[in-house]
DNA sequence: AGTATATGTAGATGGCGGTCTACATGGGTG
DNA sequence: CACCCATGTAGACCGCCATCTACATATACT
């Protein structure tokens, strides 16, 4: 079925469901949908979201939160990952601005950015 | 390698990072890692996180928390999906226990069951 | 009962992401 | 400089999940 056929079968019903005149409904909703998918608060939080949507990450996180600052060793060994894995994982945890990296000497050290809290858009 | 050896060459990296006898160091942050797995908090917050972290379930969800409650066809209107997607979608945050459904007829609606608000474990 | 509508369910499929190995880079130490 | 160690990067692999189509179920209406 197009998608024009099946927005109009769309808009029908929604017009049922309404009991108005709902030709204009369809295009609200997917307008509320597209706008919110392009804004920034969007794009942030659900960055943030699939960060901390995975298990290790989550564990790293979490130990980061109660140590204040973890190796990249000591994280290799919280989760039993390769250091490659790791590396991955905290560059993930960086690009969405949760974890910022210091090095020292041949370590590198992690910290949270702040308090980790995820506001919905 | 094996995960014995590689658990000892950890081992031994710790015990220089730390200057003390890290010997029991590995096992301590292993022991951590796999505690927080198994922690029923961890497991309720990986859930809901796994849940949001959707492009399309989390614009279902900021949707409902704007408008209080919304019928399975609106919110299909609003991602643009198929009506079989977004019951799949819907399902998935009913098992995370953000969601509830109400039949009305012919007709479902969904609502948040409360503030929806991750704490990390 | 019979038909139409709204939603749920089952099964198939395609793409994304988590993981590893292998190599590269940065930094310490002799 | 030569070597070792800690971490980053590249590329390949593979399992999981989002999505669709097709069918099943529930509800309303005649």
């Amino acid at each position: 079925m197009s998608a024009a056929k099946a927005e109009a079968i769309l808009g029908e019903r929604l017009e049922r469901l309404t009991g108005e005149e709902a030709a204009g409904c369809v295009p609200e909703y997917k307008a509320l949908g597209q706008e919110l998918l392009r804004s920034p608060r969007f794009r942030t939080a659900f960055r943030q979201l699939k960060a901390l949507a995975d298990e290790n990450r989550l564990v790293a996180v979490s130990l980061l939160q109660r140590r204040g600052e973890l190796c990249a060793c000591e994280i290799q060994a919280a989760t039993g990952l390769s250091h490659a894995t790791v590396s991955h994982h905290m560059s993930v945890l960086g690009e969405a601005g949760m974890v910022e990296a210091r090095r020292e000497g041949k370590w590198m050290y992690y910290r949270l950015t702040g308090k980790v809290e995820v506001t919905l858009p």
